[in-house]
DNA sequence: CCTACCGATCGGTAGG
DNA sequence: CCTACCGATCGGTAGG
């Protein structure tokens, strides 16, 4: 009756250590993080840690998994609606940020710190990441095949800068403070799409 | 007669200790990087490291600062040159691009590893990076001004967003390959540029 | 730049 | 989940 997910959903021990390592990871990054700093949040013995997990990496790999789940189940949706190109860039562009802003922390180690991940580990992890950048690599291939985005666009290069640009936000919108998600959303939607567009 | 300046120009000991950490800090990060990665990378065993630094932080400090001043000495000529805002907004795209394909291993610790400065370090070092983003938002500013840029941006959420965008680059540059850094240079320029013009 | 070493901290485990 | 601990590794130093 276990279920595979991470954090939220599960309030019970489990969850508290995986919470407090999406949290730590995601401001002081994985190698940067002790298994003493994320027993001390939780309030219990470093040792006791062991009784719900196995490894500090398998930790990093379910936190990994499970993040970049979540922006593909938001996103995937959107792709594969039947809208134009532009408007399910524009969506899709919003519901990453929405994810983003639900948890930044977990945003941060799904695109940032699967770099630390073991050699078994590394693989499907980046094949799980090439998979969401292919959501946005198709969409922007359907609106240039449509005329409405422009032919002369290199595809992945256009798609790693906007994803770029988007993973960056984690790193600078809570300094800010005047502007809410939905917001950032739209400035950053506005400015990505209009460089694309014909 | 020693200079302030931090490898490549000294290619003595203590260049390359520089050059090393530059490397492994920049792949591995700052927390990922130990004192005998260092040493073993140089050549040299660990304590004779601290015969040429202080310590691991003083390391960061001048591979951080000397980074951030590449990039502002490059740029900052062009922004405050007298061509029109969207011309010197190309050219800082491709100036800051060129930085980081002269090495991008020292792009990723200026940008992403100053957060691991202590707090004596750190101040310093945000004021730089400050200072250089602040050159893009005073163009953005300009060309808002003289009616070429679109007046209802939000400038910082563009700038961060641009840089956001610039930064990433060296996560995937090199596992492309088949463009060169001035053809990702100008995609981006295109790209960026496109999404703010009236 | 090496020898030899310091105390602290690391991820993780046995046994209860 | 605690007690008690393991060997390995950490940043850094004294003395030459």
């Amino acid at each position: 009756m276990s279920n595979g997910d991470v954090a939220e959903r599960d309030s019970g021990p489990l969850g508290a250590i995986t919470s407090a390592a999406m949290h730590l990871f995601g401001t002081q990054g994985y190698t940067g993080t002790s298994m003493r700093d994320i027993a001390s949040t939780v309030g219990v013995l470093p040792g006791s840690l062991y009784a719900h997990i196995r490894s500090k990496e398998a930790l990093l790999v379910d936190i990994v998994t499970d993040g970049i789940g979540r922006f593909q189940r938001a996103v995937q949706p959107i792709a594969l609606s039947k809208q134009s190109a532009t408007e399910r860039m524009r969506r899709m562009i919003l519901a990453h940020v929405e994810v983003v802003s639900d948890n930044p922390e977990r945003a941060q180690v799904a695109f940032h710190q699967w770099r630390f991940l073991g050699p078994d580990s590394l693989a499907p992890a980046m094949t799980l990441l090439h998979g969401y950048e292919d959501l946005f690599v198709s969409v922007v291939r359907d609106g240039i095949a449509d005329g409405i985005l422009r032919p002369d666009l290199n595809i992945r290069i256009t798609v790693l800068s906007m994803l770029g640009a988007l993973n960056s936000i984690p790193e600078w919108f809570s300094s800010q403070g005047s502007l809410s998600m939905a917001d950032i959303g739209n400035v950053v939607a506005d400015t990505l799409l209009m460089g694309i567009q014909i």
